[in-house]
DNA sequence: GTCTATAGCTTGATAGAC
DNA sequence: GTCTATCAAGCTATAGAC
C-alpha cells in the first residue's frame, strides 16, 4: 500500500448534528457510515489493495473528498471499517467465554465447549446478522494473511479476546504446555479465517457439494475439528512434539 | 487487479540461448529467473498487489520493459511465479501420498500416516529448501484468502494433489460422509496456509515463545492436530453435523 | 534480448468555494 | 459538511532503436 502518510487528521467529533438536519445525499443514514459500508463490501469482495477511494465514494453516493474528510487516508478509512465490528465482537466473545466457565454443563468445562463460546458470536452474526457480517469476515480472512501489516493489525485488535480464550484453555488443560496451546490456537485460527474468506474454493474442489456461504455447515464441524485438535496436541498423553 | 487484460503474449520459447552468451546484466541466471525471484521475495514480503512491475524490475537488476518482454501483463507474471513452484510440489506430494499407501508402517494405513505424507514435502521444502520456498509458501497463504480470484486460482493450480489426498483418505475412512471430508480438508487448508503465511503474528501473541518462522515447531504438530480434526468429523461414531 | 522513452491512465490527497 | 476542481505521482504497458 503506498498509501501516504500525511498527519493523521484525527480525532473528529464523531456525531455532532445540528436538531434540524440539513439536506444530505447519503440514502438513510450518515455519510460517514454510508462511506464504511460501501468500503466494507468492496474490500470484503475485491481485496484491500484493489480498491481505490474512489470506487468507495462512488459506491456511497459521496464524493471522494468527503471520504478523506471523514478518514484522512485510505488507511484510516480501512482502520475505521475493521474497528467497527471488532469492538462488538471482542465484547461478545469475552462474555461468551466467562458465562460457560461460570456455568458449563453438568460434565463440567470441556474444551468443546470454550471453542465453541469462542467461535458462537461469530457464526451468530454470519449466519444471521446479514451479508454485511460476512463481509467482514471475509475482511479479517484477507488481513490475518497479509504478511505486511497483518500480524500487526490483528494483534491489534483481537489479543485480547484470544489471551482470554488461551488462560480458560489452559485451566481446562492444566498440563499443556505454552507452545502447544499458541500453535493449537493459531491453526484454529487459519482454519477459522479461510472458511471466512469465502473464496468459494470448497465450492469448486467439492464439485457444488460444499457451498463457502454455508456457515452453518463449516460451524457444525469446525468447534469439534478443533477441539479434537487441541487434545492432541496438547494432552498430556501426547508424545508433544519431537523432543 | 487493474490488470489490462491485452493479448496474452504467450508461448515465448522458454530456453534458446546462443552458445557464446551475450552480455547479461542479470546476476547469475537467466534474466527471466532473476525477475521470478525478485517477483517472489517481494509478492511474499509486501503483499501481491502492492508490488509494482517496476520494483520488480529494479530489484531483479533488469528493466521494466523486460518484466513486459518476458510475462506479458503483472498477472502474467504472477502466474509464472506461482506456477514455477507448484508443479515440482504436486509431482512430490503425488508421489508421497502413493508410496505411503503402498508401504504403510506395520500398522496399516492412517489418517496420521496420510495428512504426513500430504505435508511432509512442504515442511521439507520450507526448512531445507532456502528462503525462496518460504517466500513461496506465504504467496500461496495470500492467494488461499484472496476473495477475488483466489479460489479460481488455488483450484487450478492445487485441486489435482487435493483430490489424490481426498481419495486416500477416503479409502481409510470408508464410512466418512464427502462432505465432512471436504470441509475437514477446507479446515487443513487454512490452518496450513496461515502458517505458511509468516504474518508474525504468533510471536505477538505468544509474547515470542513461539516464532512464525519455525515451521519444524509447526509441523511437529500440525499433523496429529489435523489427523486428530479428521478423525473427529469424519468418524462414524461422531453424531455427524446437527442433521 | 535488452534498453530508452514515453503514452495514457488511475491513484491518493488537497485547496478552496459554499 | 459537502462539493468542484485539480495536482503530482505513480502505475501498466508499448513502440522502437540497438
Amino acid at each position: 500500500m503506498s498509501m501516504a502518510d500525511t498527519r493523521a487528521r484525527a480525532l473528529r467529533p464523531k456525531r455532532k448534528r445540528k436538531p434540524g438536519r440539513p439536506h444530505k445525499s447519503a440514502s438513510t443514514a450518515d455519510a460517514r457510515e454510508a462511506i464504511l459500508d460501501a468500503a466494507e463490501a468492496l474490500f470484503a469482495h475485491h481485496g484491500l489493495e484493489t480498491v481505490s477511494v474512489r470506487e468507495v465514494s462512488l459506491k456511497a453516493h459521496v464524493d471522494t473528498a468527503l471520504v478523506h474528510y471523514y478518514f484522512a487516508t485510505k488507511r484510516g478509512l480501512f482502520e475505521a471499517v475493521f474497528g467497527r465490528r471488532a469492538e462488538i465482537l471482542n465484547r461478545q466473545r469475552i462474555e461468551a467465554i466467562d458465562a460457560y466457565e461460570a456455568s458449563p454443563g453438568p460434565g463440567g468445562v470441556t474444551i468443546e465447549g470454550l471453542i465453541d463460546a469462542f467461535l458462537r458470536p461469530l457464526f451468530d452474526a454470519s449466519v444471521s446478522g446479514g451479508p454485511q457480517w460476512k463481509d467482514y469476515f471475509a475482511i479479517i480472512a484477507q488481513v490475518n494473511n497479509n504478511p505486511d501489516w497483518g500480524g500487526e493489525t490483528m494483534a491489534r485488535f483481537f489479543d485480547p479476546v484470544i489471551r482470554h480464550l488461551i488462560a480458560a484453555l489452559k485451566r481446562a488443560l492444566p498440563q499443556a504446555k505454552d507452545e502447544d496451546l499458541f500453535w493449537s490456537y493459531h491453526f484454529l485460527s487459519g482454519a477459522l479465517t479461510l472458511t471466512f474468506a469465502q473464496t468459494g474454493r470448497i465450492d469448486r474442489l467439492s464439485d457444488g457439494l460444499c457451498k463457502s456461504s454455508d456457515f452453518e455447515a463449516a460451524s457444525a464441524r469446525l468447534s469439534r475439528y478443533i477441539a479434537a485438535g487441541f487434545r492432541a496436541v496438547c494432552a498430556p498423553d501426547a508424545k508433544a512434539s519431537k523432543r
